[in-house]
DNA sequence: AATCCGGGGAT
DNA sequence: ATCCCAGGATT
């Protein structure tokens, strides 16, 4: 494929099928960089009502850096990977704290920015300031791999270097954003995973992968993760309207999220030995113990029950705080902290 | 370099 | 079921 070909194609290709997204409609780099931030390993239909709500919840990075990260967690509730929303945070308020509030316009100094990473700064740099870095993400691992028939493994560290180096060469220095937002919205409605439409590419004349039928084996990506299975039971102590929660601390998946008291296994617990492994199980009675629910991550599998119970005496009540570590929340304060999807569907379920 | 971190949609 | 999404931080 000439690339000269290839670049402007690609360009009049965009300029006739680009998608009308909100955060296109401005050069402002706070709403540029917060949907990027969002879309994140999520797709544009996902992520879209998101983007909406913190624009609206949060006009400008003042609005944000001045926020509670609780509130920030709760506004993302569903999204995933709450590490960004907590990084966002902490961004919006380096750039009130240390830029002025106004977000830096060159990549180097975008990387320094918490949870902006060689693609983030790209895509900022060159959609908010013009400047001529080139984005890489799975879109573009797919399209030049396939257009120009690499076959780097792109789960190799490796080949981002070999990407990001051909992207650069290949990005016009007079239109560097919709370069880069040209190439990932190719790969999103032309040059998609499954079932590429060829059949109308206006690049398939030159594709690498089309003319040698390789398309469904382009990109080269190898590792797959190793899925772990756990049996989460949680336990729910319900007193005069209230239940206990707590917040999950510490490195790993949810943190700074919400839940109830939790027996986590790796293997199926039964029943009477989860019950059994409380204290003073007489304290309680058992109200309702739900269905399995089957909820999946990228590498785990979890299987959870909940086990509603009734707390007997408001004494005891206090004392399973103190003892778990748990504190009471009524429904409507519950509805306000931020819970993994999984605790949300069940309250959903059970008690809204 | 390898591992961890969510949830959902398309196939 | 499997793949992968406008990836980044941590180990």
């Amino acid at each position: 494929m000439d690339r000269e070909i290839f670049v402007n194609q690609l360009i009049r290709w965009y300029s006739h099928q680009k998608r009308d997204l909100p955060w296109r409609r401005t050069n402002n780099p706070y709403k540029i960089w917060l949907s990027e931030i969002i879309l994140q390993q999520t797709r544009v239909n996902q992520g879209m009502p998101y983007y909406l709500n913190f624009v609206d919840k949060y006009p400008t990075v003042n609005d944000l850096a001045a926020a509670q990260e609780q509130e920030v967690l709760r506004l993302w509730q569903g999204l995933g990977y709450y590490s960004r929303a907590r990084n966002l945070h902490s961004c919006a308020k380096m750039v009130v704290g240390e830029y002025d509030g106004q977000f830096p316009n060159k990549f180097e100094e975008l990387l320094k920015l918490k949870g902006i990473g060689r693609y983030t700064a790209a895509a900022i740099a060159s959609m908010a300031f013009n400047q001529v870095n080139a984005v890489v993400d799975g879109n573009v691992y797919r399209v030049l791999s396939r257009v120009f028939g690499l076959y780097d493994d792109i789960a190799e560290t490796k080949s981002a270097k070999v990407f990001e180096k051909l992207a650069n060469e290949l990005i016009p220095k007079d239109q560097p954003g919709e370069f880069n937002q040209a190439i990932m919205d190719f790969g999103a409605i032309q040059c998609t995973p499954k079932s590429p439409a060829c059949a109308i590419c206006p690049l398939s004349d030159s594709c690498y992968a089309f003319n040698k039928g390789e398309t469904e084996q382009l990109p080269v990506k190898t590792k797959k993760v190793k899925v772990k299975k756990l049996f989460f039971n949680y336990i729910i102590f319900e007193y005069n309207g209230e239940l206990l929660l707590h917040e999950r601390i510490g490195n790993g998946i949810w943190k700074g999220l919400y839940q109830f008291h939790l027996e986590e296994t790796l293997k199926r617990s039964s029943e009477e030995s989860v019950l059994n492994s409380l204290n003073s199980p007489d304290r309680f009675t058992l109200i309702d113990v739900s269905e399995e629910v089957k909820h999946v991550l990228t590498h785990r599998q979890i299987f959870a029950r909940f086990f509603r119970l009734r707390v007997n005496e408001l004494n005891t009540f206090a004392n399973i705080q103190k003892e778990l570590n748990l504190k009471a929340y009524s429904l409507e304060q519950i509805h306000e902290l931020p819970k993994p999807i999984l605790i949300e569907n069940y309250l959903k379920k059970a008690f809204y």
